[in-house]
DNA sequence: TAAAATTCCATGTAATACCATATAAATATT
DNA sequence: AATATTTATATGGTATTACATGGAATTTTA
């Protein structure tokens, strides 16, 4: 199973090129597409990315479920045209879209934090203060960390 | 497995001559058809449309299983119906059949959204009002997009 | 033969492939 | 254990190619 995990720093340089970790470039070596898939995040200005992998199951299962509605279907939809697909070039660079560099407000650093199957892209002040702001919610709420009970089937 | 990702708007020319994205071109590099399949979408102002060998997996399907309603059923033959094979020309165009152009309101640009295993084309304007409106219904309904496959058994 | 459709060719721009170097990590050597 | 050597990774810049697009030439067909 592809797995990202740890953060990294990277540069920008003025073509919008990062070099993508290479522990999260080996993590992708046997996937159909040589690149990452990355979209704005929903929730946080920051960059959601993955494998193609993750992202044909997620068509797949859009495809073969007749269990969603118009409003639902015309949603998720809306993430495929939001997705961009990103090649490696010979070094394990990407380059960021105007659009995905607006969003998350980078300017010449990137920082990739893995998510477990996938990872996100953040600019690294944006990520410091909402790493605060979550844990002062959890604070307020006196969350802590635990698992949930694994799944059947899974 | 096929996937169409990301939004490109390219120019109509007087001749009705588009660019299909070369994204999406390389997607279909392996089917029996060169070109793309195009028909009006029955819910949008908009171009639906596939490769052919999507329209070939359906066909088989519904002339094979007893999965298909009457109902669902009757809307596929409407597809069919309807569908244009439209060819690229040895720079990548297509041209817009003349109905599809009314149908969809494209003027002299043309807006390609990939939806996954399939694509829309959109004349931008009427893209953009349907995205807020898309967005508005999902906020009333509390929807957000899942963006995780559906684990199997669950 | 005129009109329409298709194929062919030319070009500016933007993307990306290529090469060179710096930095960091890993391994080997003393 | 400290240092040297090698390897891998990250980064910077240049050259090349591909793409989108406009228009001309050729073929088709009405």
């Amino acid at each position: 199973m592809t797995l990202f995990l740890s953060k990294t720093l990277n540069k920008i340089d003025n073509k919008s090129r990062v070099s993508v970790p290479s522990t999260f470039r080996s993590a992708l070596k046997n996937q159909s597409f040589n690149g990452i898939i990355a979209f704005p995040s929903y929730s946080d200005r920051c960059i959601d990315s993955c494998g193609i992998n993750r992202m044909e199951l997620i068509a797949q299962n859009l495809d073969e479920t007749e269990n969603y509605s118009k409003a639902e279907f015309d949603l998720i939809s809306l993430c495929f045209g939001e997705a961009e697909k990103l090649p490696f070039d010979k070094e394990g660079r990407i380059i960021l879209p105007k659009n995905l560099i607006e969003h998350s407000g980078i300017k010449d650093e990137a920082l990739f934090v893995g998510l477990g199957p996938t990872f996100q892209i953040w600019e690294p002040k944006t990520f410091d203060q909402n790493k605060i702001l979550t844990l002062k919610k959890a604070k307020e709420k006196n969350l802590k960390p635990r698992l949930k009970p694994i799944p059947k089937g899974v």
